[in-house]
This record gives C-alpha cells, sequence and structure tokens, in this order.
DNA sequence: TGTACATCAGTGAACGCGCGTTCACTGATGTAC
DNA sequence: TGTACATCAGTGAACGCGCGTTCACTGATGTAC
C-alpha cells in the first residue's frame, strides 16, 4: 500500500467513525475522545491528519456535502425538461436524507459552525458539482422557460423547500418524506416555470433546445 | 415596583445582555461569564432567574421567536387574498431579519441546539401565533384556492424559500435581501396558488368567501 | 540487493483552561397581625 | 403604623471536569546509491 493510500485509509475510517459518534451521541457527544474510542485511531495520529477538531469536523462537513451534491448533480444528468430536472434534484435532496440522515443532520447542524469559515477553500471545493445544477437551469433560463430572477434566488427557490422540509424531517418524526415528494417537486416546477404560452422574448434564445 | 416586575425587568435585562454578546463575540463566545459581564447581573441571580445556561438560551429562543411569529401574524391580520397573504408574510419575515439580525441569527443557528427539546413547552409556547398563519391557510385551501397539500407541507412551501434566503443572507454579504423580496414572494404564490378557472370542486366550501 | 537516511504515520500520557454550576450568604419586598 | 417573618432577588468566590491540544517518542514506508 503506497504511503498516501494508508494515510487516505485512515482518513476515512476516522470520518466514518466520527459519523457514528455523530449518530449514537448527538451534537453534544461529538468530540474527539469519542472519535479516538470510535476509530480505534489514536489521538496523535487523528491531529497529525486533521490538525485540529475544526479540521476533523471540516473534513466530515466536506466530504457529506460533497457526496450530497455529487448524487444531486448525478441525478440531473441528461434530463432535459424543467419538471423532471426540478423532481430529480428534490428527489436526490429527500433521498440522501433519507439514506445518509446522519450525514444530512451534521450537514444541517454545521450551517453556522465556525469551522467553515475556517476552512472556506476545502469547504468550497466539495460544492464544485453545484456548477452542474447552475447549467441545468441556466440553459433553461435563456431560453425563457423560467421566471426571470437572479440565479441565486432560483436556487434558493429549488433547494429551500426541500431543506425546510428536510430541517423538520430531522426534529419530527411525523413528518413524512415520501407523501411530501411528488407534491413538493410539482409546487416548486410551478414557482419557477413559465409555460410557453405565456413566455415573451428571452434575453438569449438557444440555437436548439 | 411590584415584585414579579423587578424579576421580570432583570430577566430582560439579561436577555437583551445575552442578544448583545451574541452579536459582539459570535456563538463561539456566547457564554455565562461574557453575560454577566456584559449584563452588570450576577453569576448567582441568572442561575436564580434562568435555572441553567440552557435555559436562558431557551428564554432568548422563545423571546426572539415570539416576536418573529408576532410580526408574521400581525402583517397577515385582515388580509384577504393569497397573493396578499403570501407576500405580507414573507415581508414580516424578511423584514424581521433585516432589523433584527442577531435575533434571527440566533434562531437559526439554534435549530438543532440539545436546549430546544430540553425547554419544548416553552418553545411550543412561543411559537403560539402560527395558528394566526394556519387559520388564514386553512380558510383558503377549504376555498380550493390553493393546490391540496398537507398543512404542513404547505407551511414548509411558504417559510422554506424565505428561510433559506435568510440563511444565506446572514452568511453572505451578497446576498440581496431587497432584490428577492418581491420576486420571491411572487413565485412562492404562484407555486401555491390554483387559479379560479382551474379549481375543481373543493372538500370544503364555506358560505361566503 | 543491501544499507543508510529521510519522511510519513501512529502513539498516548499529560496538560491546562474555559465555562457551567454550586453554595452560603446578604439585601429587598411583600404579608400577617 | 409598626414589628416579625417569609419569600423572593441578588451576590461572587470557588470548584471541577470535560475536552481540545501538545509533545517526545516509536514504528513503517519510500528513496538514494
Amino acid at each position: 500500500m503506497a504511503p498516501t493510500a494508508r494515510a487516505e485509509n485512515t482518513r476515512q475510517r476516522v470520518l466514518d467513525a466520527a459519523l457514528s459518534v455523530y449518530r449514537k451521541h448527538g451534537h453534544d457527544g461529538f468530540n474527539i475522545h469519542a472519535i479516538v474510542a470510535e476509530s480505534g485511531v489514536s489521538l496523535g495520529s487523528i491531529y497529525h491528519h486533521f490538525g485540529s477538531m475544526d479540521g476533523l469536523a471540516a473534513a466530515l462537513y466536506a466530504r457529506s456535502m460533497g457526496e450530497l451534491l455529487g448524487r444531486v448533480a448525478a441525478a440531473l444528468n441528461s434530463t432535459r425538461s424543467v419538471r423532471r430536472g426540478v423532481a430529480r434534484i428534490v428527489d436526490a435532496y429527500l433521498q440522501f436524507a433519507r439514506t445518509q440522515r446522519t450525514q444530512m443532520a451534521f450537514i444541517h447542524a454545521s450551517a453556522y459552525a465556525s469551522f467553515l469559515p475556517a476552512h472556506a477553500t476545502q469547504i468550497a471545493q466539495s460544492k464544485a458539482r453545484i456548477h452542474e445544477v447552475r447549467a441545468f437551469f441556466a440553459e433553461h433560463a435563456a431560453a425563457g422557460r423560467i421566471a426571470p430572477m437572479p440565479e441565486w434566488l432560483l436556487e434558493i427557490m429549488v433547494i429551500g423547500p426541500a431543506a425546510e422540509l428536510t430541517r423538520r424531517w430531522l426534529s419530527d418524526s411525523t413528518i413524512n418524506l415520501d407523501e411530501a415528494r411528488p407534491i413538493l417537486a410539482e409546487r416548486i416546477f410551478r414557482a419557477i416555470h413559465i409555460p410557453k404560452h405565456k413566455r415573451g422574448s428571452p434575453a438569449v434564445k438557444p440555437s436548439q433546445t
């Protein structure tokens, strides 16, 4: 095993253990000594690889966020219509919440953590595939199929309801993701879509759609 | 001054100071000793009134949440149309973010704090006026003017985008609330509204609308 | 192919300090008669 | 109206422990020749 691979293996084991600690003991029980106990990796080794507790948390956040956005971007692959695109984004997001509940909880609970600005570069890299989502919307916006608004606001319109739903689901067991999913997707689509007969002249009209 | 009033005055002074500490020193600097220094109220007195640091945080959360929902509910007062109702809710929410930024930041950052479930009764009481918002939507839903969906999902559709916008605005200075406000209100309205010519037979038809 | 060396990976006892909590106490205010 | 008493409000020194961090060290792996 090359030295890089050995180190990478340790890093992943530690992050896996950190996630287990978060699941078992919650935010308050999420500390370095618990992660040492859970992972079997020594305290010094963890500091060797992550530098600090904040560094570890940032790495876990980046890995989780990368996985979430990876799935959302992958779900969008070769999707043509706005309706289907929105449905796939919402589905992928909620599916991630369901199957990777602990990672989703960690992402949401860390939204205002001080380790995010402190490790901004790494965090930004983990969000790289958001550009695929933006490209999808940019194309439809240029074709006039989406109501005119700043790109960041469009992203907020699509992710906002799914994020709010997930947030409530994480702390309220009566919320039903499966019931919400199709309705949410359709309502978000209606929020941003401009039907064909109502389109004016879009800023840019692509040669092929 | 009646004893209750004296106590209440101290409580409010402590909560005001706690908010100042949060604004000046952020989440990491939010501790009991800093609040003692900022308020001038002694450590023992704070414990006398709030029982614990968590109790103080819960009280601050409840006060802030009560104020936010109070403004949203007040904004809705005697509003008839769905469009205007949505606009007023969104406006009140974003206006609170703008003018009470620290309280809004504290509310959002505390979403997963352990003091919320630990003081569930008090927190629930602070959200009492959400019922006014629900009543507004219930009436329009019964009249078939809103797309059929569970009440909790409707709430998520309306609050979700505004909450997501606020969240990003709190940590990203390039986000422009004023630019977003009218667009967001209109898009949310379109998401949930059923135009007159598309209405079927609603579950309940009120005698007067 | 073996030896020497540099670098990376891993170890765990010990430290220290930040921060929530306790507690014995004093002062202020309301109530009973 | 005054006295005695109970209760509430306020004080701050001291405690203790949880938890992030340090550090001197050993072992493992890759590289140069």
